[in-house]
DNA sequence: CCGCTCATGTAACTGGTTACATGATTTA
DNA sequence: TAAATCATGTAACCAGTTACATGAGCGG
């Protein structure tokens, strides 16, 4: 027999997302896992509900996560918490070593333009290098505000991955910092 | 008559570097742009063919590109270049202001991971930290190389551009450094 | 009773991927 | 002359997206 091929794929970095999401706030409607996503500064998953209900399911289906009903009043609903495997899973996603590129340097739109900034007359280089700082520095609240909350609500493994985003973003305005000047000179 | 959506509809970002890049190599078959994106330490685009080739081709209809057959040898080859209007929507997407979410912060393997540590033993999360921090000391080697080559070659803002990505490795080192630390207390 | 949030889902689409296929030219 | 590179392309797939649809419960 070939081992079942359904149960052998790898998943992708959104369904292990949800497999932390249901780590943390078990037990866990599909429809909370959305929120957590609505919530989040980042928008890289929107975490729209055509990818988080069939993702769910599927991972019932392969034993990751169990589903249980409940009810508020007379309307049923399904919570997910994680299952023995479901853990093990999470766990070795988590553990080193790290899969191939996810120390890797990671897309950046204001990057990939710097590329080709020659394309501009001179002046318009370096507004879009005062422009960019200016839009980081405004992002930089929000994570601040971010890392706060985390602070407060006692989650302070989530604050400190927030933090890498205070890090990156900091980073971020001391390059474009520099461009700017670089292109003054 | 309605406008024609094809004409109309925004590009994606993998459509605007194509654009960057025929702007900077042309003239420049796609076989040339995906050696571009074979080269680039960045691997958020494959710059697979299945990819660039109907890319281009898209491009080319919707006036952004020309193309011109030429030959070496007895053997036929389409180059590209920029039209005007090329030219302009590449300038259109370099110059502020910024689409909404172009500074926000980015999808990191690593913070994504780091929310969901507490779901490991202590020692497994230090020794993530660790091997993160390890990972990341080699990438900081092959994109500093990088700077290296295109400041020899004497495309200085590709230099600056790739400056980004050493800003923010060096920032995802530091924070994967006091992430250890304070692990350790 | 109106509008918001909770809750669940589907259909059509999209923008990439992998894998494959073909053949000329160049280099070791 | 074999292997690598140049050059072009297609087919099947995939993991997301948007947009839509439905309906219960709840607060003002």
């Amino acid at each position: 027999m070939e081992p079942n091929k359904a149960e052998k794929a790898a998943l992708t970095d959104l369904e292990f997302t949800v497999l932390g999401i249901v780590w943390k706030r078990a037990p866990c409607t599909a429809y909370a896992i959305m929120r957590e996503f609505f919530s989040s500064p980042s928008s890289f998953y929107r975490g729209s509900a055509g990818a988080i209900y069939p993702l769910a399911r599927r991972l019932e289906k392969k034993g990751l996560l169990k589903a249980s009903t409940g009810k508020r009043g007379r309307r049923r609903h399904v919570a997910y918490a994680l299952s023995r495997t479901g853990l093990a899973a999470l766990r070795k996603w988590l553990a080193p070593p790290l899969p191939e590129g996810a120390a890797a340097i990671t897309f950046d739109p204001l990057r990939t333009r710097t590329y080709f900034l020659a394309a501009l007359a001179p002046e318009q280089r370096r507004a879009f290098a005062a422009h960019a700082r200016d839009e980081l520095v405004k992002q930089l609240d929000i994570v601040g505000a971010e890392v706060d909350r985390y602070r407060k609500s006692g989650d302070d493994l989530s604050a400190l991955a927030m933090e890498g985003a205070v890090h990156v973003i900091r980073a971020r305005i001391a390059w474009m910092t520099e461009l700017g000047n670089k292109l003054a000179r």
